[in-house]
Parts: structure tokens; sequence; C-alpha cells
DNA sequence: AAGATATAATAAATATATTTTATATATCAA
DNA sequence: TTGATATATAAAATATATTTATTATATCTT
């Protein structure tokens, strides 16, 4: 008794008879037979009641059908079983990424590698607007974001809160100040972004509004170029803290908080909702469970 | 993925050994090597660590082995269930009867259950006229009926005779004798059935034509009923005697032939032709047979 | 009841798998 | 390193399964 006999013997079940069942199996109606045969003679039993024409069961054909739908059910399982321990080892996640999450994400990254070494992390350059339809439409398994995504079937959680800080050389005046205001800020030479985006519009608008205008001299395509223009001492820049973790740490350069801008913003993973996300997403997003639990304390 | 690939696996799992394993199932190293090979190649994955010298499972090893265990097990219990079916420790028969059936049948049912304790039986209330296509299309194993059902693809076998009788209580006035005329019969007091059958028309047509109209004056719906009015003295039943059995084996009722009548009746158990029949059938056959051969003699 | 049609069984030929035999390669221990 | 043990590989032999062609059997029609 083999599976493959036994799903044989399925397919001659359901189609209720043996020629069908042939073509649905691709095979010629004697391999059926002989099929059958072979579980009959094994058995010592008829499964099919050949007196009547539609291929009807008999009462041991009856118990043998339901044991042979648990045990191909369990093969599959079984198949599942091995593909789920690949998929985890050799699985990939996809993370959609602005040029500003790379070092928050980094920790989680390494602490993911960590428990699967053979798993691959790709980060993607995306941008913010596109990220909640790209992991919808299973593009990218997570995405970074600043906001909660509206879209239904997203789930996101906060790996913690972010803000913008101006950004200046270690030697700057301004440097050993714990915070300044929007006017002493506007008053600074000021090194940027040069792409558009809505948020920006926002913090410029802000800036109007409060009588300090931004004084933008320098813009420039990357981020990195901006904290290199920073450093060589051309001006300040007002960037999330996220952005520059690393340079901060090294004491490239420092930080000064702006309160008046009052703006923190939750830095976010969103992703499809459980049960969708593949083995390897879902080892992902315990590590950056753990990693926030673990920041946390 | 076949059982028998899979039994190999769990004989190199449990020698640790790839050789031992082979030895143990009488089959040469490469065979086992090769069983194995095809397992990992259709899962992609390998099943043993081949670096260490101890066979030692891998992380799929180890998943497999568990399905591995319980395909094996579930294979075995299939075998089982068939085996039990053969061996009529499962199974059910299923007999169609009508209220008169019951006591001519309980003794084979008793044999049957006897020789196999394990097996259910299940008597059905059908109409008579139904019990042949009933039995046909599978519904019933059995029909117990007191004619020859013409329908091709059906045999039955006699379980004896009956007749019609009249029943009275043990004190009354006709009690002692053995038999009656239908003259004296036409005199009585008669209660009887009050549904319509045609052998019932049948009957009451011949006494009509004897010229010894019966009196029918208590008409009641339950065979039992009118016994307990015979028992009661309310008059006498003409009535098949196997419907009085019990009662007259324990003397609460007399039968008195009525040899004119001249009716008597097969019984006949009715099933599909031979080779149809489920284990459980063919035992309770026997016990037919057996039970007719015993009160033969 | 006879013939047509569908379905399954059988037998021989072909194709496919599996096992063995023989040999190579790798690992471990001394 | 050698020698011992274990697994891998290749080719031939064997066994098993599938197909093709044919026959048998049953069911349905008329």
């Amino acid at each position: 008794m083999e599976l493959s006999d036994l799903q044989v013997f399925q397919a001659v079940a359901a189609e209720r008879s043996f020629s069908r069942a042939a073509t649905k199996l691709h095979r010629t109606q004697p391999a059926v037979s002989q099929t059958i045969r072979r579980l009959e003679t094994e058995l010592k039993e008829r499964l099919f009641d050949r007196s009547s024409k539609n291929g009807r069961l008999t009462e041991a054909g009856v118990v043998l059908l339901d044991y042979a739908e648990r045990l191909t059910r369990l093969q599959s399982e079984a198949h599942l079983a091995v593909r789920e321990l690949q998929e985890l080892r050799r699985g990939r996640v996809v993370i959609g990424v602005n040029e500003a999450a790379v070092q928050v994400l980094l920790p989680i990254v390494d602490r993911f590698r960590d428990a699967h070494p053979g798993a691959q992390v790709e980060m993607r350059r995306v941008h913010s607007r596109q990220i909640p339809g790209e992991v919808l439409n299973r593009s990218l398994d997570f995405g970074f974001v600043t906001f909660e995504p509206a879209e239904r079937g997203l789930v996101s959680v906060s790996l913690g809160v972010d803000e913008l800080v101006m950004l200046v050389r270690p030697g700057h005046p301004l440097s050993k100040r714990r915070h300044i205001t929007m006017k002493e800020f506007g008053k600074q030479t000021v090194i940027a972004h040069n792409d558009y985006s809505p948020r920006r519009e926002g913090v410029l608008r802000l800036f109007e509004e409060k009588h300090a205008p931004i004084n933008i001299q320098i813009s420039l395509a990357s981020l990195d170029g901006i904290k290199r223009a920073v450093e060589m001492g051309l001006g300040v820049a007002l960037l999330p803290r996220r952005c520059a973790l690393a340079e901060l740490a090294r004491k490239q350069l420092v930080a000064v908080r702006v309160p008046q801008l009052g703006m923190p913003r939750e830095l976010r993973l969103v992703y499809r909702k459980a049960g969708e996300l593949s083995h390897a997403a879902e080892a992902f997003l315990r590590a950056a469970q753990a990693h926030v639990d673990g920041s946390k304390t």
C-alpha cells in the first residue's frame, strides 16, 4: 500500500469510474485497474462493487477511503512542514524603506540575520507614498513609514519615535545648546534636500507662519551629501534624528532640538495582517518586536 | 514520497546508519542510500547530516521523522480496520421487517450477535411492498417478506412456513381444540387489525365464499393491542402464528388451526445475489441458514 | 431479446524503477 | 600517514508498473 496507490483509489472513488479516474490522472484505464487490484489483493478485500455500473465503494472501500484521505492529507502536511523550514532558512524578506530608515532598521536586520543566517534581507528604496500599496500587492514584505497607513489589510507596529532636529558640526556656536527656537534656526545657513515632499512643504510653511522663513542656501540630492556638508561646516540641516544616528554616536555631528516644531513622528513598520506573511517575514517581525522591547528597558 | 520510502527513512533514523538499516530491511546499502536521496531530492532538503559520522538527522529530518511515524501508524491502522471488517468486529447489517417479523428474526439475530459481538444489526420497519426495492438499492441488506420477490438480482431463502391460526385465551371454549372449521370461526367475535392489505382482503373474501363471513367487532391499530385484547377475552384473532410466538410459548395465548384456510405462507429472507454482500451480511445469512437447519431437526 | 455502447479485465510488450554488484570516495581512529 | 568503516556512484540485472491491443461484461436502447 503506497500513497500513490491510495491517490489512485481516491480518484476512482471521487470519479466513481475507473476510466474517468485514469484520464484525470493522465494514465490509462488498465493502469488504474491494476492499482486497485493491487490494493485489493493486499487487503484481501474488494474495494469497489463491480456489479453495479456506477463504481460504488464496498464497505471496506468506505473504510479505506477515510484512511486514504487522512494519509494523503498527512503527506501534504509533511511536505508543507519541510517547506516551511526551508522558507525560514532560505527565505527572503523585502523591506521598502526611504533613505532615512536604514539606520533605524539595521539593528533589527542584524538581530534577524543572527537568528536566521540563511535568510536574505533586501532593503529597497521606495517612496513613502508608494509603500502601503507595494506592501499590499506583495512587492514588499514590510515598509518603513512615519505614518499609520489607512489601507485595510495592513497592520503596523511602532519602532519608536523620532523628531526633526538641527544637525550642526561639533564646533558650531549653537552646538552646546540643548534646544533652540525656530527664529534662531531661521537665521542659520540651511543645507537641505532638493526633492519635494508634502511633509517638507509643511515644515517650510510652519517656519513662515512663525516669521522665521528658512534660508536654504545649499540643496543636495542625497542625505549623505547633506551630512557631509554639515560636517564641513557649510551650514546646518534640519533632519529626523534617525537619519544621523551613526554620526551622532560618533560625535561627528551634534543634534540640537527645536521644541517649537513639536513634530515628533512615529516610526512604523507596516505589513500585511498576520497569516499572510511568509515565515521569514514573521521571523523578521519577531526580531523587530524583540528589538523594540529591548530598547524600551 | 511513498510509505515504503518513509519506512526506509525511519529505519535509517532508528539505526543511525545507512548500512545497518539496509541489513535490517534485507536490502543492500546502496538501495537505502538511493531511497534517502530520492526523498531528499523530492523535498529539496537533506535529511541526514553526512558531515558527522553518526547519522544525525537534520532539522528537516526531525520534522519528517515525526510525519513518517504518523503516516506509517495510520497505514497500519488502515490495514487493521479492513481486517476488522473482515473479521466482523465491525460492520452492520440492516434488515427491513414488518411488525410481524421481529419474533421470527430474533433468534437469528441472537445467533449472529453471539458469533460476532462487534457487528451491529439494525431492524428497520419497512412496508413489505417497498422491501425488494430497498434491498436492491442497498438501503437494506436483507428484507423479511412472505412472498418470493420477482425482481432480478434478488435471491431469497425460506426461513420456514407459517399459517394463519386462531388465537384465543387459554380458558376459551375452543382452546382445547386442535383445529376448527371456517364456519366455527365465523361465529366468533373477531378482533382484527384495522389497516388494509390485499392479503387481508383475500382472507375476508375466502370466508364469504365459504358462507362464513367474519364478524369483526373490534379493530385495533397494533398487533400488540390485538393480542392483549384476546388475552383479556374480548374475542379471538386470526393471525400468522409467528406473530404470537412468545405468547404461545408462555401459554398466554392458544393457537387453534383452521385447516380449511390452507394458507401456509413461506417466510423469506431476501437479499442481493451473492458476491454483493458485505462480510457482515454474509455472516448473517449463515446464521439464518444455521437457524433453519437447526429448527428442522 | 438483441444489438449498441460504455466500462472494466486481461495479456503481451514496453517503459520505468529499484536493487544489486562492483567500485570509488570520504571520514575517523591509531 | 594507513587501515577500518561508512556512504556515494555507476552499470547491469531484476523487478515493477504502464501502455497498447484485445476481450469480456454490463447497461441501455430499441
